[in-house]
DNA sequence: TAGAATGTACGTGGATAGTCGTACAGTTCA
DNA sequence: TGAACTGTACGACTATCCACGTACATTCTA
């Protein structure tokens, strides 16, 4: 199993029912985020650095830790990459329709 | 016709088209606004001072700021007051389905 | 017309977001 | 085994958010 560090032994990520939807919204607010939710909504899983451009690692890793902890993806390891998933199923059952209106509601303006 | 002051002579509220829908998600990603959206989505119109209590009126004013120039709602004069509306059309034309799922995907946990 | 009522403007201060560079931990493979 | 690869940890910096008190503009009413 992977570990991160020595302390932080695993990603946090929460439970279906302790995904709040206010976190999912606001992780949602930032376009890079929204980005990735399109992309990942396709289906299958992709590792970290397969997914945006132009930005640096480290910022890809705060990213992808508000994604986590708001319940939105999933972070899984295999080998030396993490995969990351939506967690369609957990949103779905919680938030019935909130990502289908999401992926709907198409915003071009938006899609930096 | 109210004016806010001689410089800012009317509210900023964009129009359907410019409304976007990260503004929308980062705006109810904060409870005290998602809580004005449920009580404004009941219907019809409310002082700015009768929705939520123990905020300072200053603090307030912030959070109509945010909720108007995403669009969420509408400020309108009357008299002494400013009247609150949910944008529920606009909102409903521009994202169908979102204000739904938002009202009843209900999260005892953030009813603060 | 003066005072009360409503709500914004402005400035401030602390907390959080977003970005980056650098360092490092774990994995893979030549 | 050692170098390359993937991604996180950490610290720093800037910008924005959030809350407040005070001041003020507008409106209503006694």
């Amino acid at each position: 199993m992977y570990a991160y560090t020595r302390d932080v032994p695993d990603p946090h990520h929460p439970t279906r029912d302790q995904i709040q939807l206010e976190a999912v919204l606001t992780a949602l607010g930032h376009p890079l985020r929204m980005n990735v939710l399109r992309v990942l909504a396709e289906g299958g899983e992709y590792p970290c650095g397969a997914i945006v451009d132009g930005v640096s690692k480290s910022t890809l890793t705060h990213h992808w830790r508000v994604l986590r902890e708001s319940g939105v993806i999933n972070q899984r390891a295999s080998g030396r990459t993490l995969l990351l998933s939506l967690r369609r199923d957990d949103l779905d059952a919680r938030f019935p329709g909130l990502i289908d209106v999401l992926l709907s509601s198409h915003t071009p303006a938006e899609a930096r």
